[in-house]
DNA sequence: CGAACCCTTGATACGCTTCAACAAGAGTGG
DNA sequence: CCACTCTTGTTGAAGCGTATCAAGGGTTCG
């Protein structure tokens, strides 16, 4: 886990060296193969968990076996970072997608460390802060946006969030380039497939998009940021 | 705050009393009557709101003046737990529905008081954790249940926390009382007052409830459980 | 009494799912 | 190499679930 990873896992104020040396020592590592399972929902969480590299899926797995994503998390990102305070079980099942390396940080171990360095306790609060904000806006956008805002909100956050491909800045024309299956972000939209693939080909036809395979040209952020508009 | 109140806000563990006493000192005490915001998502976060007692609302203030509910909360409760340590705005709106007393906690003093007190972090951040699996059951029961599957876990829930009437244990024959407009308990289950109104009378005319006015007699809490699960 | 709420009920409309069929690629074995 | 299967995405037709619109009844309060 680099500097500039728990940059990404804790906000914006860099982890202090002397913490992230004792942290270090206390962190588990392994790597989990596409498909295998990260944890699941019924073995207890006693560490936190961090997805270091790699694409993973949060969601449930379903009694005949399949899996239903719920959320995708792409490396450095924390896979689970607050079970492990409840002295509870993981709520959610993670799937890796591509080969992943997994750290697990023992709550126990964590707890030690912060009373030797209470300064970390912000950090950690901050971030899980930042999940809570995440949760909520995905719930906001399921009570109160259709499968298109959805799709277009999610859409621009691709868009802006590393997606951009080449030289203009963000005038227009942003390319978002899909890592995952289309099934998949239908699932996290909590959509079929076949509403996804009929919302990109309106899409299409309306101009605000050009889609080829699994590349998508943003043609007009404008427009499609006014459907992603509550 | 009481202790009992702390209970319900940190989880299990109680708050040692010197900690509190500390923490005392820096809470802020406001009344809030019933229709009034207790904070707006546009003004900046400084510090974290507990709801001591009363009746709230979190949700969205739309263009129109109007409220959507999203999340009622009772007190003793956590209103915003969260926001604070990402010096940021509130995420969402809060007003009163009933005479409300807050308690806002500066985050800038909380952070003094863990550094004197790391035993406080944990439990922190199991409150906060707590949250976050409350949140993304919630997202579960939004992405995989209908309007029926997700009334039905509503009104389980409230069955079995503190709902209960009178003797007869759990044997049947819970006894729910509807403190709020059921309006406000659509806005949470994300339906329209009308398929609210609709659901209650086709679950009293399969046998599952009883309905009289604003007092839900549950019938059977086994088939209620079954439309429930996913 | 009328006005302003709230809840209910019915008719209709729309969004999305479901089901079924088909095309295109990837892996496998003859 | 081709035939075969498995998986994925696409497209169309039909159906269900829920929203929307409109009307009516029950309270409460001036």
């Amino acid at each position: 886990v680099s500097q500039a990873a728990w940059k990404t896992l804790l906000g914006r104020t860099p982890l202090r060296h002397d913490i992230e040396a004792q942290l270090r020592a206390h962190m588990q590592w392994r790597a989990v193969l596409p498909g295998e399972a990260v944890f699941s929902h019924l073995e207890p969480a006693r560490e936190l968990v961090i997805l270091a590299q790699g694409d993973a899926a949060l969601g449930r797995k379903q009694a005949d076996g399949s899996f239903h994503t719920e959320r995708s998390v792409h490396g450095p990102a924390w896979l689970d970072a607050s079970s492990a305070w409840l002295e509870g079980a993981h709520l959610q099942d993670a799937v890796a997608l591509s080969p992943c390396q997994v750290v697990g940080v023992p709550s126990s171990a964590l707890q030690a460390v912060l009373l030797d360095h209470p300064a970390l306790a912000p950090q950690l609060l901050a971030s899980q802060g930042q999940q809570v904000h995440t949760l909520i806006e995905v719930i906001h956008d399921l009570m109160h946006k259709d499968a298109e805002g959805r799709f277009a909100a999610w859409l621009l956050q691709r868009c802006s969030s590393g997606g951009s491909d080449a030289s203009g800045d963000d005038a227009d024309a942003a390319t978002v380039t899909l890592h995952e299956r289309k099934r998949d972000i239908a699932a996290q939209l909590a959509i079929t497939p076949e509403t996804l693939s009929r919302l990109l080909r309106q899409l299409k036809r309306k101009g605000l998009i050009d889609v080829l395979g699994y590349t998508v040209r943003v043609l007009d952020v404008p427009r499609l940021r006014a459907l992603a508009a509550v």
